[in-house]
DNA sequence: GAAGTAAGTTACAAAAAGTAACCTTTCCAG
DNA sequence: CTGGAAAGGTTACTTTTTGTAACTTACTTC
């Protein structure tokens, strides 16, 4: 049994995963979207607001990618004028773990950098 | 006590963490390349071979930004001839948690995907 | 002495992201 | 009843980031 060789297959196998889930969430504001919307529903202005630093390019981009993986649903209502509302589903919502995974190492990271 | 309120300011605060990380993994390479050197030192063409897709521009690219910020180290080993050996650094092994979340999720993903 | 490995770098092309202006509908103030 | 302003975007143009592929230098094996 060469035990020296099952480390390569281990890390490559989560390499893949890792890459599975990055072509998913590509780019730097899916993961803040999914973060958002995993904590209410919020319509388009809302994330404008929410998310800092998106321009309304890549946020409408972003929003189809994210409806196209089935990670979020868009809601028009049919109020007076209509409102858009962007819903996380109950598969995005599984990725809850990784965004606040994600914030808590950044809030430690953060603590880090000013605290010294 | 305007309990309502409450919810923005968690949020603004979970994604400026989020914003805090990304800029640091920034890239789609980087959070792959810490995954590898978590499970052990690997040399540069180990790297290349083991992040797959990856293309030496990128990865020297990558691996410098990495250690800029304190997250791996560059060892060049006087062996002939020589060779490098990138290792994480204590800091960088904060983001293993991370980075198995993030697999953790990636492999359900797959199972889903090709399992139904 | 030709070819191969290791660890990169460089020049050029393609793709992704940012910027800013614009569009349509509707509401509200003067 | 005119003129903003907000909501929910889109479009044209620029800048930045990535990708491709060829090249480099030093050593090693055939």
């Amino acid at each position: 049994m060469k035990t020296e060789i099952e480390p390569i297959k281990e890390c490559s196998h989560t390499i893949l995963a890792i890459h599975d889930v990055m072509d998913i969430l590509n780019g730097k504001w899916k993961i803040s979207i999914i973060a958002c919307l995993c904590y209410k529903k919020m319509r388009y202005s809302e994330l404008l607001r929410e998310v800092k630093g998106i321009s309304g390019r890549m946020l409408s981009r972003e929003l189809k990618e994210l409806e196209m993986n089935q990670l979020i649903i868009r809601n028009v209502l049919d109020t007076q004028p209509v409102t858009v509302e962007y819903e996380i589903t109950e598969y995005g919502s599984t990725l809850k773990n990784l965004t606040n995974t994600i914030a808590e190492w950044g809030i430690k990271h953060r603590k880090r950098i000013i605290g010294k």
